[in-house]
DNA sequence: CTATGGCACGGATT
DNA sequence: AATCCGTGCCATAG
């Protein structure tokens, strides 16, 4: 019997693999739900909260200590721990992959979620009350950045007056991803409306649309909003534009970058980011830092104890708890693969289209899934799924879906975008078809046409001339 | 008549 | 095998 220790281990193949490949596919978001509930159903299965807080189970922002509770972090030394989560810098390697890239580049795997990304930033400006009250409400966050708690309850929870909580609550919202920590999508918009016109000019409509034609400017009813506030559809357009472009009602989503997103539509927004790519201190100068991120803090194992219990368990139980205890392995195993698969791929995909991250779409590289499944000595459909689902935040706070790397239009339109800002007037999509083929882009009209609604550049009889 | 968007087909990609 | 993408044809709007 002790025998099925080992077979245990290793587990059965087509289960693996199996698993694996669904894992793979999935967004960080889905896996921890899936790892949660296999987490409450195992008993089997452990997580080591090394970093969680063991007095206030609240998150560590920084390794080493809470900010609410001051106390060190646990330390764990068993053989039998796997790092689902590594700490800073546990994956560190040279990137020697193309022949004249740099050779500085570095990849580290680090675990970074939305309340600890905001805790970050806000944390120097808070006292020790204060810090227990973000940390409150950040755990409260929905998966769009939203309260899910009302202030009154939290001050009452704290015994503090409610202005109190609000303040902290606004500090929140003006941390980034700006907007978060807001009530509801208006509420966001307009925290970033603010934010923005301290910097650049916003127009007064913008605002007014906000808080009074949400309902109209979500049903793209743009002559009501017009007629409403007094002013030309084309205004109204304009305004609508502009708040596509910069705001973004769901701020856990996506981040507006300082470029414009390519998808200016408020159906079309991206989640969390499955990985994280900035430059070293957010210096330009420094190298890229490409962070996969991870679902769990921690470490989850195999309950050693749970393992030891087995082999004296009545033989009756003994078959339901080896079948945990297979599960549990199974899981463990099939997460190490995922993430070695993960950084395998993006150290590639980093290598390739550096250019394309540093410099914009302008500098995207055609390439396709299937030849860096060759690189990596892996099947296609293992690049597929590790491609599927999944979200990049580039360097420049823009968030756009990993398959954005293997899109092969995406330098076409660019082109054809700055055509159109830098037309003269409007040009048909027949006339650029034809600009774009002295350019040495060789596209139907038709296919214009697309990249231009792709875009959500209006058609050439109701564009006005850009100054 | 011109410009554009919808539908659908075939080839490439996954 | 399923899906995505570019394209041609056609209907419709201006």
């Amino acid at each position: 019997m002790l025998q099925t220790h080992l077979q245990v281990i290793r587990p059965i193949t087509t289960a693996h693999l199996a698993q694996t490949m669904t894992l793979l596919s999935l967004p960080v978001e889905e896996l921890q739900q899936q790892i949660e509930s296999e987490l409450s159903s195992n008993p089997a299965l452990e997580l080591v909260d090394e970093r969680r807080c063991p007095i206030c189970h609240r998150l560590l922002p920084e390794a080493g200590k809470c900010p609410v509770c001051s106390l060190p972090k646990t330390e764990s030394s068993d053989e039998t721990v796997i790092f689902v989560s590594p700490p800073e810098d546990f994956y560190v390697r040279k990137d020697t992959g193309g022949s004249e890239e740099t050779p500085d580049d570095f990849f580290s795997t680090t675990v970074i979620d939305l309340p600890t990304y905001v805790l970050r930033q806000i944390s120097p400006e808070l006292d020790e009350t204060g810090l227990r009250i973000a940390v409150h409400l950040l755990s409260n966050l929905d998966e769009d950045g939203f309260l899910t708690t009302s202030l009154f309850e939290v001050a009452n929870y704290f015994h503090i007056p409610v202005s109190k909580v609000e303040n902290i609550k606004s500090i929140i919202q003006h941390a980034e991803p700006f907007g978060v920590g807001s009530n509801n999508p208006q509420e966001a918009l307009l925290v970033q409306v603010d934010l923005l016109s301290e910097v650049n000019k916003v127009p007064d409509l913008v605002k007014l649309i906000i808080q009074e034609g949400m309902n109209l400017m979500s049903r793209h009813q743009y002559s009501e909003l017009a007629h409403q506030f007094k002013t030309s559809l084309a205004q109204v357009k304009q305004a609508v534009h502009f708040i596509s472009e910069n705001l973004n009602p769901f701020p856990a989503r996506a981040h507006w970058g300082d470029v414009r997103q390519p998808t200016p539509s408020f159906t079309q927004v991206y989640h969390q980011p499955d990985i994280i790519i900035r430059y070293l201190n957010d210096d330009p100068a420094k190298n890229l830092i490409v962070e996969i991120i991870l679902p769990l803090y921690g470490t989850l194992r195999v309950n050693p104890v749970f393992k030891k219990a087995i082999q004296q368990a009545e033989s009756e139980k003994k078959e339901e708890w080896k079948n945990d205890l297979e599960r549990a392995s199974l899981l463990v195993k099939c997460l190490q693969q995922r993430n070695n698969t993960m950084q395998r791929l993006l150290q590639r995909i980093v290598t390739m289209q550096r250019d394309f991250i540093i410099q914009g779409d302008r500098f995207i590289k055609p390439i396709t899934r299937a030849q860096i499944s060759k690189d990596l000595d892996v099947h296609e459909s293992t690049i597929s799924r590790a491609v599927a689902n999944k979200t990049v935040q580039l360097p420049n706070k823009r968030i756009i879906p990993l398959s954005d790397f293997f899109d092969r239009s995406l330098h076409i339109r660019t082109v054809l975008r700055d055509m159109i800002e830098t037309e003269n007037a409007p040009l048909s999509d027949a006339q650029l078809a034809s600009m774009l083929a002295k350019e040495g882009f060789q596209v139907a009209r038709r296919t214009v046409a697309k990249y231009r609604s792709m875009e959500g550049i209006l058609p050439a009889h109701l564009r006005t001339v850009q100054t």
